[in-house]
DNA sequence: CCTTGAATATCGGTG
DNA sequence: CACCGATGTTCAAGG
């Protein structure tokens, strides 16, 4: 791969000025296209939302176009430090220490980050025009559940998929093992109090349409914190926690399991 | 800025073979202490908790000593892809190709990048040992109301902070213009339907102390979702949106200010 | 180890 | 623009 165009532009060791010429030369003749990395020994403060001081470290920043400015350490995924999307930055020697200055508005947010010595400096400009990521999760819960209703309840048998209310789409519509009707609400993730309320409403539709006093509801999901199960318990609610099976429908798997 | 020490070792736009001995030679003999970022066009196939494939595009990868790998496009501040901390990694080279192949157990999780061009590898070993993160975070909703009670009722006056009774702590005891005992939660960020059934105590606690059957119970937050609201008007109790205000204790904030 | 709640959450969709 | 819900949330604290 030879180098054909200079997509990437590399310093080494800077000192704080030639640093500030080296971003004005290759970032910020197009901030809004390059993205800019810089590794050294810095202090990072911020006063925004909170207010944070992190003392001498050696550490990277990322600013991309759109303004996101990231602090990252030698661990954790997330950064110690960030700026949002939509901040703009500014970058000045002041007495030896190289100063990066990001500012954002509403919220109000500002951050200085000062380098006392910088290894390296990257700026590169990357297309990424396919950027569509695609997600093929079939995290079936609910097809987990057609498949095995045993998981939710010993005898239950599935009626129907996607029943319509008054309310809304009822998840799955079932039977117990004494031919009650049971409402089953899926979650993939969290269990949150919306859920709950659906599947309350539901619940009270399916009453007043069966007219049958006895009709079940329950929520399914990987998680169900207590306030939830309270909530449902409240409501004479039932919950049942079920774990979400990953399906590898097309070849691609291959590739990845092949290793 | 003298090159002392090699704290970050550089190639540019190097073949497959040349990017898997240069990854071998300063980053695999102590992947625990550094940290590889490479810069090229590249796919991303990734199972696990989901399931995702990320056609070809000019992106950056980061790959950090505790196993988290990110993977970066030119815009949000989210990695598009990512592995968890602990995830081991290995390099090959594959027909032309690069390819990082990322796994994690419990949960299991395979990430595939398959690099056609690199544009830039970048290694380099970072101490950052003073990594705490001091937040002086003290965004008072509590003060703020005590200030202005107004911005929760008009003519509303707070009696006392931190009132003691059976459950718990009351965040501010007040009266209303019409001497109502009023209890007040506050909540500095989301209000939880926890916080509903804590002013739900407090409010019984205070109806059995005061013998008062008229005991308003209000909660105080910067978001509060309609769920929640429905669930404190099931219970007879009230809510009111307040904005959280930030105090700034410390001399730090005026450097920041400065600017 | 599992569970729970917080976050400068971030991000996308909707009214 | 504000609000609301989802997230492969991540992360830290507590049982």
């Amino acid at each position: 791969m030879t180098q054909k165009k200079n997509v990437v532009e590399i310093i080494q060791y800077p000192s704080a000025s030639e640093a500030k010429s080296f971003i004005e030369k290759h970032h910020l003749k197009k901030p809004e296209k390059t993205i800019l990395q810089i590794i050294g020994s810095c202090t990072v403060d911020y006063r925004g939302r909170a207010k944070s001081v992190l003392d001498w470290g050696e550490r990277f920043i990322i600013i991309k176009p759109d303004g996101n400015l990231m602090v990252h350490q030698p661990v954790l995924r997330e950064p110690i430090n960030w700026q949002p999307a939509g901040s703009t930055t500014e970058f000045r020697v002041d007495d030896e220490l190289f100063i990066v200055y990001s500012r954002h508005r509403k919220p109000s947010e500002k951050m200085i980050i000062s380098f006392k010595e910088i290894f390296s400096i990257v700026i590169c400009e990357l297309k990424d025009t396919a950027q569509l990521k695609i997600v093929g999760m079939e995290s079936d819960v609910v097809n987990h559940i057609i498949k095995d209703p045993s998981c939710v309840e010993d005898g239950l048998r599935i009626h129907k998929q996607e029943k319509q209310v008054d309310s809304g789409m009822i998840d799955l519509f079932a039977y117990d093992k004494s031919h009650t009707p049971v409402i089953i609400e899926v979650k993939r993730s969290l269990a949150t109090i919306s859920n709950v309320h659906q599947l309350r409403m539901y619940v009270n539709d399916m009453r007043h349409e069966s007219e049958s006093a006895n009709v079940r509801g329950i929520l399914c999901a990987p998680r169900i914190p207590d306030m939830i199960k309270n909530l449902l318990l409240d409501y004479n609610l039932e919950w049942k926690k079920v774990e979400h099976e990953i399906v590898l429908p097309d070849d691609k798997q291959k590739t990845l399991t092949d290793f």
